[in-house]
DNA sequence: ACCGGAGAAAAAATCGATTTATTTTATCGT
DNA sequence: ACGATAAAATAAATCGATTTTTTCTCCGGT
């Protein structure tokens, strides 16, 4: 296997622009939570927080715009994306619109790499622990990151990297919402059994049961999220 | 009636920023097909095309990367986005899913305001001539936006702004698509009466039967665009 | 007290020039 | 002649300063 080499060059300047880099920082940043709903966000004090010039932020935060995490004013600047409840329904909904679809061309369309995809996504997502502490909830990054990868994997068959990119989209919106309404496990649900049913579903090529059960996952997450976004975000 | 008033002014600036500007005009070049796909974005000549900056250019190209209008490429520039046979059918697929969708959801939800857009855009519609001469056919700039309003209309009521934006990209794409493919009618078809069939399922609430017309719809104008493609932008 | 407008302050937008990266061209050794 | 390498040319990216626009503040008139 190759090794990976890692200078201090490949970690905090991989040859990627400025403006690359403060893309992806912002982004996360946002996905967060570090930077709150509304906020604006003003050219200079971001220069300065990055220590650059102005074009490179300027064209981040319009790349940004694209992933819906930042919304552009012309003459007046750029802000972080707003939040509401009713945003959030409606995003909890398209998703489950579009991803209907994507699974049921996955499963329609998908071979043995994909089902073997799905499978292997789905064992290393059981492997990780959720939370990084036992006791209290501690949002573990790579168990983000897997089930990222994991619901990614069941519609990556689908036959539409369009569609595919809608899902990322909306999905990474709301991980974004998922933070702000801070940082809490699921009361009296086993996600892992959830996956595990899923997963079966597909496996067992049964496209209708898989979906019902892929919907009420998010569903499930959707009206646990609502309430307390309903409060919280009522401002936005 | 609020009275109109067109200074000079208001014209050629509208208290648009430059970059709202350059972005307009590129995006439609892009879409008309006055710049066609591949070619590479130089910022320099741009500059010097619309007399400005590089900075407002730059920007417009990071916000026409949401469009996927252009492609970015880190370090080495912009690039209008190249066309592919494949990548043609995959829109239209993709098309068709996502109004699929929106289409029963918004004769699942719509209300007489909804339906008295489609009416009226309908209306429009069909008495706008879709050539402007009558011999030879001359792409009539009204007739493609009122084909716009139309087809957005039907999916108005899906109660998803996101779904709406993404069908709207999409349609833009495809638009792309055909007049890449060069201007001609098409052959042997009445686009009205299919218009019509449509309104008529709609307005019957009849889902199935609406949307089976739609995709119809849709995939006879690929169809004809498909073969048109496959030869001109093989070289994609 | 309240509205509107002038002036000041702040921020966005833009510019022109510099720096950095990539691409092309020319050169060298085999 | 070929492939690699270094130098030159081109283009992208970035910077720092200027211009324009918006936003805030203060003031006078009703």
């Amino acid at each position: 296997m190759d090794q990976k080499i890692e200078t201090s060059e490949t970690v905090d300047s991989p040859s990627l622009s400025l403006t690359s880099r403060i893309y992806q920082r912002i982004r996360s940043d946002i996905i967060v939570g570090a930077l709150e709903p509304g906020l604006k966000l003003k050219i200079e004090e971001l220069r300065q927080n990055y220590g650059t010039g102005a074009s490179p932020v300027r064209e981040a935060l319009s790349l940004l715009t694209s992933d819906r995490l930042v919304e552009r004013f012309d003459q007046r600047g750029f802000r972080v994306a707003h939040v509401s409840a009713e945003a959030f329904n409606e995003l909890l909904k398209t998703r489950c619109w579009l991803e209907d679809r994507a699974l049921r061309e996955s499963i329609a369309h998908g071979g043995k790499e994909w089902e073997e995809g799905v499978v292997l996504a789905h064992y290393r997502l059981s492997r990780t622990p959720r939370s990084k502490t036992a006791k209290t909830f501690v949002a573990n990054a790579d168990w983000e990151d897997l089930h990222r990868q994991f619901h990614m994997a069941l519609i990556s068959a689908c036959g539409s990297a369009t569609l595919i990119r809608f899902c990322e989209q909306l999905y990474d919106e709301n991980i974004r919402y998922r933070n702000l309404a801070g940082p809490s496990a699921y009361p009296k649900r086993d996600v892992n059994v959830e996956h595990e049913d899923i997963v079966a579903a597909v496996l067992d090529r049964d496209a209708d049961l898989a979906v019902a059960r892929l919907t009420a996952h998010y569903e499930q997450t959707g009206a646990f999220l609502a309430e307390r976004i309903g409060s919280s975000a009522a401002a936005g």
